[in-house]
DNA sequence: GTGTGTGAAGGGTTTCACAGCA
DNA sequence: TGCTGTGAAACCCTTCACACAC
């Protein structure tokens, strides 16, 4: 398969929730015009970025709502059932446990660790915090996919080490410093710093 | 001055965060490598980006970690103190304003909102939770330069449009869906769902 | 007529490679 | 000698524009 661009795979999620927005208000086709402007964007790049995947639409009418949704779930691997992992029973940790949208979306919540020994055996929703302690062993009897690093900063590569070595390959990291990874496991980072501060740089320029 | 990349912007924000580490371990001087190796890229991107914005260091010998640090600083605008308000007192909400990393670089959460009325009064650290209904009067009487948009995805392109005719010029959104913004106005997305959809699609393709 | 699918063009970002300074 | 600063080259991504299918 051809190389798709990071660029490419953001946007065919955003596509997804457009056109489960589309659904909802019983709209049946789309065109690649509509979808640009909900999502701000131009029609060309909604066209070139399906036309990696395959042929969706029909010439002259748009896309199906529903069957391109169905199509980009699968590209996506929304299909599958992914089980997730939160290192970190603090604010971020327990927002993640309560989010909404993971659910709908197959990411099944199943294991939530904490270092401090307070936290463990607490319940987060119908979740029990475990110690971070005994992770090697919790990560490989619950079948964790996905890992989700909601600690500060300076444990954050350490724990990432533990969680590879026991076998995860995809990691989404909170922690404001960048993972190293290793070949076939994949860094994601949702960093806030990053965000508000190039919101700070633009108010600044001028 | 020249139009400047996104991606240069985000990459001054790790540099930055970078330095403070160095700088904690009483290092004064470090090279574009080492830079590059902490976060993950070339040595040649860490030298373009800064090179946009002057010359910082010295031939045979780095970069002085103190007087990079300070110097990103006043690029990124983090010399300033912003004032920041956060609408949603849920989950994320909460985490925010409980988010260290936001102080220490002069962002100053000093308003939170939240459209339930049972949640109105109610104190999350020494913040007082006020009513969405005076929005614009809040906004503008706290002179907030940042707004935080921390509710959910039906609301927030209402919510967005009163910040921006309050003079908001500056939205971090947390809500997965595309704010439509103004001329002059800039909104950042913070989007765990397109984060690991991305994480989602690397495990599938295989 | 309408809107997709797609080569080709265009624009922008990253990498290369080396001159030049400490 | 060592590492920066920077034009030039390479690469990648986006936009254009139009043939073609419905």
């Amino acid at each position: 398969m051809k190389k798709i661009s990071e660029s490419t795979i953001r946007r065919l999620s955003k596509y997804y929730r457009s056109l489960e927005q589309l659904i909802e208000r019983n709209t049946d086709t789309v065109s690649s015009d509509q979808l640009a402007e909900m999502d701000g964007i131009t029609s060309a790049q909604v066209r070139k970025d399906l036309s990696f995947f395959g042929t969706f639409g029909k010439r002259g009418l748009g896309y199906n709502t529903k069957a391109l949704k169905e199509q980009l779930g699968e590209i996506l691997g929304l299909d599958k059932r992914w089980r997730v992992a939160i290192v970190g029973a603090g604010n971020i940790g327990r927002a993640l446990v309560n989010y909404g949208e993971f659910k709908k979306q197959g990411f099944n919540v199943c294991l939530i660790m904490d270092s401090d020994h307070s936290k463990v055996g607490e319940k987060i929703l119908d979740l029990e915090v475990k110690s971070t302690d005994d992770l090697s062993e919790l990560v490989q009897a619950e079948n964790i996919d996905i890992a989700i690093i909601a600690i500060p900063s300076d444990a954050a590569q350490r724990v990432s080490d533990e969680l590879m070595d026991a076998g995860i390959r995809a990691i989404l990291n909170f922690a404001p410093i960048s993972i190293k990874s290793r070949p076939n496991v994949m860094v994601k980072n949702e960093n806030t710093a990053i965000e508000i501060e190039a919101l700070s740089y633009f108010l600044s320029k001028r």
